[in-house]
DNA sequence: GTGAAAGCGCTAACAA
DNA sequence: TTGTTAGCGCTTTCAC
C-alpha cells in the first residue's frame, strides 16, 4: 500500500480511504490513487485490514458434505450473494463424528469469520452452547434451534400436504419411509414423520407403526429390504411416502424390478424435488435449498452489520406438492390383488423406468 | 494471547511457540499454557499470524458452480485433506462471465490465500498470465495448461476406449454428442471428440461430421433435437456416445419416449459415471473427480511448502469403461429396420426406463 | 480533504 | 528454554 501511496503522491491513509470508497477523498486524488493501484496490481490484504477492524470479511459455513444436491444448491445461491457483499466464503466440511468432535474442540472459525452458517446438523445442547460464545452471529440453516436465528423449511406442513395428496387420491394404507440418521444429522425426519401422522389423524385414518419403515439413503439394497417389510404385511400399503427423493427412486427401482406397477399398483411420493425426481417422473414435495441459502446469507449479512437489530430471526420456507407420474388414485380392488393379468402396462412417461 | 500468557505466567512468545507445537517448550510450561488457552477458550487469529508469517493458511478454489456432481465430489475429497493440514478452504464461485471478469479484474484471492485451485475453466492466455503473477502457486484442475501444474483426466484416452468399446460391439455408425460450452468452459469436449475420432481412424471407420451433433446439457428438449438430427440421417447411427452422462440419459429418455429400444436398436454410452448413470443402468466411461480433488489438494500443499521443489506437476488420471445395460452388440439387420415387431422388450434392468 | 502516528495480535530474531 | 523487541500492512483517531 505504501508503494501505491508513493506512486500516487499521497499518504497511505488516503490510499486506504480511496480503496474503501470513503467519500472524503477529492475526485482528482481518487483517480490518481485508483490508477496507481491498478498499475501496481494492488489488492488490499484482508488479513492486515481485519487486524485493525476486527472484521474478517469472511462468512464460514459448516456443512456435513459438499457432495449432495441439497448442499450444492444452497451454496450455489449463497456464494454469489456473499461475493456481491465483498465477503469471502469459508467452508468447513464435517463429514463424520471425528471431524465434528475436532471442530467443536477447537472451533477454528473463532476469530476467523464474521458469521457462521450451520447446515443440517442435529446439534446437542452442549454444542449449541459452544457455538453461542463463538463471538459471532451463528445462523442455523435447514434446522430449527430454539432462540437462535434459523432458516428452515416447514417440514411438518410439507409432509402433511404430501400425505393429504395421497389421502385425496383415496389411499388409506399409506407407508412412510424415513431415512436413518447416519452420522448425527437427520434431514428433518422427525418433523416429516409428524406431518405424516398429523394428516392421517385429521383424516381419521388409524396410525399403524408397521407402515413406518426406515431405510438408509442412496442404497437400492436397503430400499429393497424396507419394501419387503411393507409388501409382506398382512395388509400392504397402496402408497409409499419416502422422506427423500433418493429413497423414493430406490423404492420405485425395486418395485419395477418386482414388476409391481407404479403408480397403478402402488403410488410413490418423494420429498425434495431434486433433479432425480424429474428424471424418474416422481411426484414429490418440493423444497428450495437455493432459496434457503439465499435467505440464510442475507440474514447473516444483516446480523453482521447489526447483530442486535430487529431482524426476522426465524425464517420458515414453504413447500409445494408436485404431482407427477408416480402417484395415482388408489386401485378399486384391494392392493396385492392384480386388477388384470401381469404384463406390460400402458404407455407411461419414459422417465419412469417401466417393468415390461 | 496476552491473556493466556498472563494466566499461564509466561510471555506471549512462549504461548505462541506452544500453540504452534514447537518443540522448544518445556513440558510443564506447555501444559500450563495449553490449560490456560483452553480455560480462556482461546484460538489464534490467523489474520494476525498471517500478517507476520506471510502465509494465510488458506487455499482458494475457483469453481464454475458448486451445484454439480463433479464439483461436489471433488471438493468433498479436497476439504478434509486441507483441514487435516490445518488449512482453510476458501471458495470462489464464478458462475457467469460477469463474475469472471470481476474476478480477473480484482483477483480477490491475491494475498488472501497460499494457493489457488482453478477448476474447469477454459482460460484465455491473458487470464492465465494474470494468474501467473498472483504470487502463489496456481494449480489447474480438470484441465491442462501448458507449463503450469495441472491435474486432469486423460479425456482423449477415455473417449478412445469408450469408442473402441462400441466398435468392439460391432458398431460402425457411431455418433458423438458433445456439450456446447455454455459459459466459457467446455468440460473437455474437444479432447473427448479427439479420442472418438482417433478410435474411428484406427479402426478404419470413415469420419462423418453428420454424426457429431452438439447439445446443451441437462435439457431433455435439446437432447431431443440432437437425437432428431441423428435419426433423420440417411444412414442413422447404431450407437451414440454422449460426452456427459446427463446428456446420455436425456438421449435415452427421448429414445424410450419414441419407443426405440436401448440397447437393442441403439446403444448409448456416457462419460463420467455419476450416480445418475447407475440409476439408468448406463454404460459409461468413468472418471473420478474425488481422486482429482485429492491429488490437486496434495499438490497444492506440496507447492505451498516448497514451490520450486521437484514435484510431479502434470498429473494425468485414468478413466475406465464401465459397461452396463445400455450398450450391446449391433443388431445384425441394418439400423432403422426393426428386427421384430415393435412391442415390449424382454426383461431388463429396472433402472433403465423401458418403453413398453 | 489530507497526513502523521499509534496500534490491532501475532511471530521471528535476538539476547539472556 | 524463555523473554524482549521490532514490525508485518493496514485502519483510525487526531491534527491540520
Amino acid at each position: 500500500m505504501a508503494d501505491v501511496a508513493e506512486r500516487a503522491g499521497v499518504s497511505t491513509s488516503t490510499v486506504s480511504r480511496t480503496l474503501r470508497g470513503l467519500s472524503t477523498v477529492s475526485p482528482e486524488v481518487r483517480a490518481r490513487v485508483e490508477q496507481a493501484a491498478r498499475d501496481l496490481n494492488f489488492a488490499v490484504s484482508r488479513q492486515a485490514a481485519s487486524l485493525v477492524t476486527g472484521r474478517t470479511g469472511t462468512v464460514a459455513v459448516m456443512v456435513p458434505t459438499l457432495n449432495s444436491w441439497f448442499m450444492g444448491s444452497a451454496l450455489s445461491s449463497l456464494a454469489p450473494l456473499l461475493r456481491a457483499a465483498g465477503m469471502q466464503l469459508n467452508v468447513y466440511e464435517i463429514p463424520d463424528l471425528a471431524e465434528r468432535t475436532a471442530f467443536f474442540e477447537h472451533l477454528p472459525a473463532r476469530r476467523n469469520a464474521d458469521a457462521l452458517l450451520v447446515f443440517s446438523f442435529d446439534l446437542t445442547d452442549e454444542e449449541t452452547a459452544r457455538l453461542d460464545d463463538l463471538g459471532m452471529p451463528v445462523i442455523y440453516v435447514s434446522q430449527h434451534v430454539e432462540g437462535r436465528p434459523s432458516v428452515y423449511v416447514d417440514d411438518v406442513a410439507g409432509a402433511l400436504h404430501g400425505t393429504r395428496h395421497l389421502l385425496n387420491l383415496g389411499h388409506r394404507r399409506i407407508a412412510f419411509v424415513p431415512t436413518e440418521g447416519a452420522s448425527g444429522f437427520t434431514f428433518s425426519s422427525n418433523e416429516r414423520l409428524l406431518g405424516y401422522r398429523q394428516a392421517l389423524a385429521e383424516a381419521g385414518v388409524p396410525l399403524d407403526d408397521d407402515l413406518v419403515v426406515s431405510t438408509r439413503t442412496g442404497s437400492k439394497r436397503a430400499a429393497a429390504e424396507s419394501l419387503g417389510a411393507l409388501l409382506s404385511l398382512r395388509e400392504p400399503p397402496t402408497a409409499v411416502f419416502a422422506e427423500q427423493d433418493e429413497v423414493a427412486v430406490a423404492l420405485i427401482w425395486n418395485l419395477r424390478k418386482t414388476r409391481i406397477a407404479v403408480p397403478e399398483r402402488i403410488s410413490v411420493l418423494g420429498f425434495d424435488d431434486q433433479p432425480l425426481a424429474d428424471w424418474f417422473d416422481l411426484s414429490t414435495v418440493a423444497q428450495s435449498p437455493s432459496e434457503m441459502g439465499r435467505l440464510a446469507g442475507e440474514l447473516a449479512l444483516k446480523l453482521i452489520d447489526d447483530s442486535d437489530g430487529d431482524h426476522e430471526r426465524h425464517i420458515v420456507l414453504p413447500t409445494h406438492v408436485i404431482p407427477r407420474g408416480t402417484t395415482a388414485p388408489v386401485a378399486t380392488r384391494p392392493a396385492g390383488q392384480p386388477e388384470r393379468p401381469e404384463g406390460p402396462e400402458e404407455s407411461e412417461a419414459p422417465g419412469s423406468p417401466a417393468s415390461a
